[in-house]
RNA sequence: GUGGUUGUAGCUCAGUCGGUUAGAGCGCCAGAUUGUGGAUCUGGAGGUCGCCGGUUCGAACCCGGUCUUCCACCCCA
């Protein structure tokens, strides 16, 4: 009856000194998002499938996970249309729920749930667990953390600006170098039309966002396949390949959009967006990308992207703007902006890029070594003071070889052992050794404290 | 979801043509050293060869299925 123990594809066991690491990227973005004025929500892992279906195009329905109702998961069902019931049928009368695939249609949900309560404009941040039936590969995973934070109810590309800023001061302090870049739905609608594909806009943003992994070539052949206007070919390729500066290619895209509404609207709204991005100057590079098309499904306005310069990676962060998120749960006209950290690429990208600190990121400063009996009881009390004073620290649980104890103080990478046995009890002292370079003195309680508390 | 790929000790990996008792390095445990970790030496433990089935006198090796890993497509953090 025995079995190999096991977890389900693409879940993982975070060990120790991997949540050392996790929290240390959460406490980060947390903390940045707080000094934003960005208030915490937290929200169920599972949701209503209803209001969890048709939010992510067929593509996303497919990959949420669902959940077998409880007890007689067919007490729903009419058991004589069973033997030729389809699944799609079936689905919903066996699973009323799902897990959340995302956190900004949960945010969406509460927002209408809770109008009542909230203040417009409203600054939330969440830190949570998704989960996608999609299959995994390296940097992506079927549980994994988004870090979401979104402004509702203001139409203002401040706040455009500020999750930029957030995005940059993240980055920033985790120590990855990376490019931001922006685009503008609108832009795209007006790109679209002026190639005359604004009727094909979903396939031509496809095409168009796959340039940096196929090319420029197999691009246009499949912008032909969608039946783009010959004469329109050239002017793409000469705005796709040139690596024109933000107001030259703003200027090109002026000219380009003189008949079109949309693209002129978005142009407005991305020279407005530079021009704010002047006036703060991040330290990483903010740069706009007329190919950048992912996430498109509700995003009307601004797009954002993230992506590491040191390192080929999926995006790191990605955002936008969506006017009527809220609109499908009867909530219309309420327009909002958000991002989400993909905090366990951030930590593959981390872990590759040997950007954690050496050693030990959280965890005891000192170990008792345990010689037992009456030093055991002098070790427990200067052990008390310590901890009364704010200082992580242990004792070994007994006393065994005084070898074995040394050597787990440095599998634990515990900075300090303190050695109190007969000699220093007498004399009311504490050896202390520091297990970096191996050096030892022979110092009061308050000094022990002193020493630590560094 | 489609096509491919991977799996042998805790980890990284050998394993010949299908042939007797499946190996190495690192790690782990014990000792050399009874108040001192990392270095060295000696000894030791540790395996359902992912799992299930098939072919064969005989399978880690060949075949089928399945799970897992990674890759491409799709999509995405």
């Amino acid at each position: 009856m025995s079995y190999k123990p096991s977890i389900p594809k693409g879940t993982r066991d975070f060990s120790p000194d991997v949540v050392n690491k996790r929290s240390m990227i959460f406490n980060t973005i947390r903390s940045v998002y707080d000094l934003y004025g960005y208030q915490p929500l937290e929200t169920p892992a599972m949701e209503l499938m209803e209001t969890l279906t048709g939010k992510y195009g067929a593509e996303g329905d497919k990959l949420l996970f669902k959940i077998l109702n409880s007890g007689d998961f067919l007490d729903g069902t009419n058991r004589d249309d069973l033997p030729d019931i389809t699944s799609q049928k079936l689905s919903p009368l066996i699973a009323e729920k799902g897990l959340r695939y995302d956190l900004t249609v949960p945010f969406a949900r509460y927002v209408v749930q809770h109008r009542n309560e909230i203040t417009l404009p409203f600054k939330r941040y969440q830190i949570q667990p998704v989960w996608r039936a999609d299959r995994p590969q390296k940097g992506r995973y079927r549980e994994f953390y988004q870090c979401d934070a979104d402004v509702i109810g203001s139409t203002s590309l401040t706040n455009e600006l500020e999750l930029i800023q957030i995005i940059d001061a993240v980055f920033s302090r985790l120590g990855i170098k990376v490019t931001i870049r922006l685009n503008n739905r609108k832009v795209l609608m007006g790109l679209a039309e002026a190639v005359g594909l604004g009727d094909r806009f979903t396939g031509f943003t496809i095409a168009l966002d796959k340039l940096d992994k196929v090319g420029l070539e197999a691009v246009i052949n499949e912008l032909r396949a969608l039946g783009i206007h010959p004469d329109k070919e050239v002017l793409l390729i000469s705005l796709l390949q040139s690596g024109d500066k933000p107001d030259q290619l703003i200027s090109k895209l002026r000219e380009l959009f003189h008949g079109s509404e949309s693209g002129r609207l978005g142009l407005e709204e991305m020279e407005k967006l530079f021009s704010l991005l002047d006036t703060v100057t991040p330290g990483n590079a903010v740069e706009p990308d007329i190919t950048l098309a992912r996430g498109l499904n509700y995003y009307t306005g601004t797009i954002i992207e993230v992506v590491a310069r040191d390192l080929q990676f999926g995006s790191l962060c990605g955002g936008g703007r969506y006017d009527d998120l809220t609109g499908i749960f009867g909530m219309p006209g309420l327009s909002g902006v958000g991002i989400s950290f993909g905090a366990d690429r951030i930590f593959d990208v981390m872990q590759e890029l040997h950007l954690f600190p050496e050693g030990q990121i959280d965890g005891p400063k000192v170990l008792f070594v345990n010689f037992g009996g009456a030093d055991e009881l002098y070790s427990l009390k200067a052990l008390e003071y310590l901890r009364s004073h704010g200082i992580p620290s242990e004792m070994y649980p007994e006393a065994a070889k005084l070898k074995k104890q040394i050597a787990y103080a440095d599998a634990r990478k515990i900075p300090y052992a303190v050695l109190a046995g007969e000699t220093e009890r007498e004399m009311g002292t504490y050896t202390i050794k520091n297990m970096h370079n191996s050096t030892q003195q022979s110092v009061t309680l308050d000094q022990l404290a002193e020493l630590l508390r560094k």
